[in-house]
RNA sequence: GGGCGGUUAGCUCAGCUGGGAGAGCAUCGGCCUUACAAGCCGAGGGUCACAGGUUCGAUCCCUGUACCGCCCACCA
């Protein structure tokens, strides 16, 4: 291990230099390598794999962040821990990328023709796809490298390969004619999910259809007029008694010659604008399925750009939005149109594009998912498969059990190709592993391959498995096959998540993971999603460049909390950064008292016999180490983040260390000696208990210790010590800390400089506690500054001192006269009004007798001695006010 | 149209199975106290959205209302 850092910790703490040394270091000792040893559980998780061409965005962040800190944890803990890297090959994203970069040369793929083409991203890939993982290197992940995978290397591909061949042979995948969603930019089919639907402000046209025999017309209503050109039918419902007369009448396609039928089918609305639906099987998903009912023509007017094409006549060449205009425009003019009305509707876009999506009939690639999805939803009722938070198991099953056909082909060239094959001579499909030569038919070796790629997400889909080595069966596989669980955001639940449920129960028999851990989605501090246009991006980079990792990291896991958007402000990931910086610190100020111990001093701490300080730290920082370990097994990151930053901050720095220092500065060697001791103890604790979230600057602090040390990433991870555990200590630290606050109190509101010397004395009427707090006076003089601290067991505070009030004591510090009285009195008041109303609500409670039979008994005797506490607290503030108004 | 989530201090958010309202930042006052001014000490600030209900007791459970956000859906 590389332990060149400088000799002594510089006064702040450098990231940049650090971050960049230790991953170096860990990277080069194969510190993540993960490995399989029989004789210790398995920890698995695979990464979402970000796209090839992602660059590292907040989401990202913490997504990685998470899943690194549950990695090194479980990998302290002693698993054999594995965290599978990988990207994903982003079939059309991917393309675009590329087709642009040709776009610049002037040249379209057509240019380069396919083969060429496929080249030249792979090219792409080898120069720019490995910018998101070096950016996950910046983030510290410890993602096992040497089982990088990629949705497209061999493995995969085979792996692709084999389960589509299995899923045609056992009829779950099916080649069909339907009505998918047509991206006219990107030229392929996109799956339903990959269209998001967006409100928009659009118009209603209210068009005149004349019947045929010059009888009348019917009106129909349509967001799309540029349909019409392919109507072939208008529907209205079954018992719309207003057109029952239509029955036999034909319609007189507006625009063009045609006549086309009157249909009645139950899909219409009958409170739809007329009533009376134009149907246009070629363009719309719903008209699609009423012309299949009803046998209607199916006339596609558009081709696969989104230009008119011959059937739309006159109208042929147009770009469909200018048809619509020139459309409303004859229409209008040859009086055929009734109304236009404003009207706000969904309208589906390209989730890579953006492109207004064109429904339309072709011919696809399907798997039949009900059969795989009734496996999934078992395994979350079961409880084999855990969500959480569990709110999501309901819309999960809900679009579960509503699932469609998934439509699997996308007519681009990046991907993997269809294993599918058509004689050209007597037109036999042949789905095979391996590529066919001849037609099993007819023998002919004239053989065409499907030109389709499949959708990215059914490589993805595989993904558990396939990076374990599926098909073949690897030792990897056998080992950590179910993975433990897997981190990811709620938006790709069913994109990924429910698809890899399905894969991994068809092929595995076996669920692809236990836990589900679903974040939130990283927002602006407005609550907006980021996004380039809207220019709100917080960039992680420059956040890490800026704050270091650490902060990041920190934030992340402190943001984590389950079932919100997480809004992420730079003033949160700054104050993270203090937090950072004040660890550093605080380690350097241990050194300096722990330098010239040996190692071996923190093998056996038993603090039964030593000072209150230590055995109270000691307590609490097994308090500390259980909160970790609790949070973590329920995947409450904010939790663990909270519990590590409130021990370390304001018990260990604010308290535990400005406590011992009489000791470490001292003479006395026993003293001395345990201090440094228990420092040292803790001190190691807090870095490995800290190291999960920031493994940066422990691992830097870690190696300035004394003694040999090797990585913190493989030491083991701290479990509380029964021995530590001490309420005694907790109890009297709470009492010391107590008087010290009032102490403090007092100095702060009288404005005594908090160098100026003072006395201050506590009427202690409970003599057991007068006489804990006189063990411990020395200790509340040195953290108050006080000459001398006396303790009575009863008496009268002399007039003109100032006061403080804490539980059934006062404590108080002579001014000679220098006190502001009405100021006090007014305080007091204050406090006494506060007080009273609790001990109102508290002495009801006690008074009612429904309180008294239902309440368990612990919860009254707690009320009792609330009430009691409350009233010792009012009485002696009235003490207080009363010899205050004697001296006014 | 259906479903889910949110509403707590000026801001951003915690608050796990109901029993004396928390943090960070910001604000105010005092400190360069020998690890840290990226710091220390002290203080102020909340009818927990609103209205009902259940309960001895509700920020927490139930119902409804309002506003905000998200997801799903075949009303052209």
């Amino acid at each position: 291990m590389d332990t060149s850092s400088p000799e002594t910790l510089a006064k702040a703490y450098e990231f940049k230099e650090v971050e960049k040394r230790w991953y170096a270091a860990w990277q080069a000792d194969k510190t993540f390598s993960a490995k399989m040893d029989p004789e210790r559980d398995s920890f698995s998780i695979v990464i979402p794999p970000p796209n090839v061409t992602g660059v590292l965005h907040v989401g990202h962040a913490l997504n990685n962040t998470l899943q690194d800190v549950l990695i090194r944890y479980k990998r302290m803990m002693g698993l054999n821990a594995l965290w599978v890297p990988g990207t994903d090959h982003a079939g059309i994203a991917t393309q675009n990328v590329v087709e642009r970069q040709l776009a610049s040369e002037d040249k379209t793929r057509h240019d380069l023709g396919r083969d060429k083409f496929i080249e030249r991203v792979w090219q792409w890939r080898q120069e720019k796809g490995g910018t998101i993982i070096n950016q996950l290197k910046h983030l510290g992940c410890s993602c096992d490298w040497d089982r990088e995978r990629f949705t497209m290397d061999e493995g995969l591909s085979k792996a692709v390969r084999t389960v589509f061949v299995r899923l045609f042979k056992e009829g779950l995948i099916y080649k069909g004619d339907y009505i998918v969603n047509w991206c006219p930019r990107c030229h392929t089919a996109l799956a339903d999910d990959e269209v998001e639907h967006e409100d928009k402000k659009g118009k209603l046209y209210h068009i005149r259809y004349p019947f045929a025999d010059g009888s009348g017309h019917v009106i129909v209503a349509t967001t799309r007029p540029e349909t019409m050109l392919g109507d072939s039918g208008v529907a209205v419902h079954p018992d719309d008694e207003r057109y029952n007369h239509l029955k036999d009448i034909g319609i007189k396609l507006p625009l063009t010659d045609r006549t086309i039928p009157v249909v009645f089918d139950h899909h219409v609305q009958r409170d739809f604008g007329t009533g009376a639906l134009k149907v246009t099987p070629a363009h719309d998903r719903d008209d699609y399925e009423i012309g299949l009912r009803h046998d209607l023509e199916i006339i596609k007017v558009m081709d696969d750009s989104g230009i008119m094409n011959d059937a739309a006549g006159a109208y042929a060449g147009l770009d469909r939005f200018d048809c619509r205009k020139k459309i409303v425009a004859d229409l209008e003019e040859q009086g055929f149109l009734e109304e236009i009305e404003d009207y706000d509707h969904a309208v589906g876009n390209c989730y890579r594009c953006h492109t207004v999506v064109e429904p339309t009939t072709s011919l696809q690639w399907f798997v039949s998912v009900k059969p795989l999805a009734d496996k999934a939803v078992k395994a979350v009722h079961s409880g084999d498969i855990n969500i959480h938070p569990k709110t999501w198991d309901n819309t999960f099953y809900a679009w579960m059990n509503n699932i469609r056909d998934w439509c699997i082909s996308r007519q681009i060239w990046w991907g993997h190709q269809i294993p599918a094959w058509t004689c050209d001579d007597c037109g036999q499909l042949m789905v095979e592993e391996t590529d066919p030569s001849s037609c099993d038919k007819c023998g002919s070796s004239k053989l065409s391959q499907e030109t389709d790629v499949l959708d990215t997400w059914f490589s993805s889909a595989l993904w558990p498995f396939s990076t374990l080595g599926w098909p073949d069966n690897s030792e990897e596989l056998k080992f950590f096959y179910p993975t433990s669980v897997l981190i990811t955001s709620f938006d790709i639940l069913f994109f990924w998540v429910a698809r890899m449920m399905m894969m991994g129960l068809h092929f595995m028999d076996e669920v692809p993971f236990k836990d589900v851990y679903l974040h939130a989605l990283v927002r602006d501090k407005h609550g907006k999603k980021m996004s380039k246009s809207t220019g709100n991006v917080l960039d992680p980079l420059v956040v890490m460049d800026e704050y270091g990792t650490d902060a990041l990291r920190y934030t992340m896991t402190a943001f984590a909390a389950q079932g919100r958007d997480i809004r992420l402000s730079e003033e949160r990931i700054e104050g993270y950064r203090h937090f950072i910086n004040k660890i550093w610190n605080a380690a350097r100020f241990s050194l300096m008292h722990i330098n010239s111990c040996d190692a071996s001093v923190t093998a056996d701490v038993q603090p039964k016999e030593m000072a209150l300080a230590h055995r109270w730290i000691l307590s609490r920082l097994n308090k500390a180490i259980n909160e970790v370990h609790d949070s973590l097994a329920g995947f409450r990151f904010n939790d663990t983040a909270s519990s590590i930053y409130q021990f370390i901050w304001h018990e260990f720095c604010d308290w535990y260390l400005e406590w011992t220092k009489s000791d470490l500065y001292g003479d006395d060697a026993t003293k001395k000696a345990e201090a440094q001791a228990v420092l040292f103890t803790v001190l190691e604790a807090v870095l490995k208990l800290l190291h999960p979230i920031a493994p940066f600057v422990t691992e830097e602090i870690w190696h300035f210790l004394p003694g040999e040390r090797s990585t913190i990433m493989t030491e083991s991870y701290p479990v509380a010590n029964p021995d530590w555990d001490d309420n005694e200590a907790e109890e009297t630290a709470e009492l010391i800390m107590g008087v010290i606050g009032g102490i403090r109190n007092i100095r702060s509101e009288m404005q005594i400089h908090p160098s100026a010397e003072i006395e201050a004395f506590a009427i202690c009427p409970d003599i057991k506690k007068g006489q804990r707090l006189g063990e411990h006076s020395t200790s509340i003089m040195g953290l108050t500054r006080t000459s001398s601290l006396e303790i009575i067991e009863s008496g009268a505070v002399p007039k003109g001192a100032a006061t403080y009030i804490f539980e059934d004591m006062e404590i108080y510090v002579p001014l000679k006269g220098l006190i502001d009285v009405d100021k006090e009195i007014a305080k007091l008041n204050k406090s006494k009004q506060k007080i009273d109303k609790q001990y109102n609500q508290t002495n009801g409670k006690l008074n009612n007798e429904k309180f008294l039979a239902n309440a368990p008994d612990d919860i009254i005797a707690k009320e009792k001695a609330k009430l009691e506490e409350f009233t010792t607290k009012l009485s002696k503030i009235d003490d207080s006010i009363a010899r205050l108004q004697d001296l006014a």
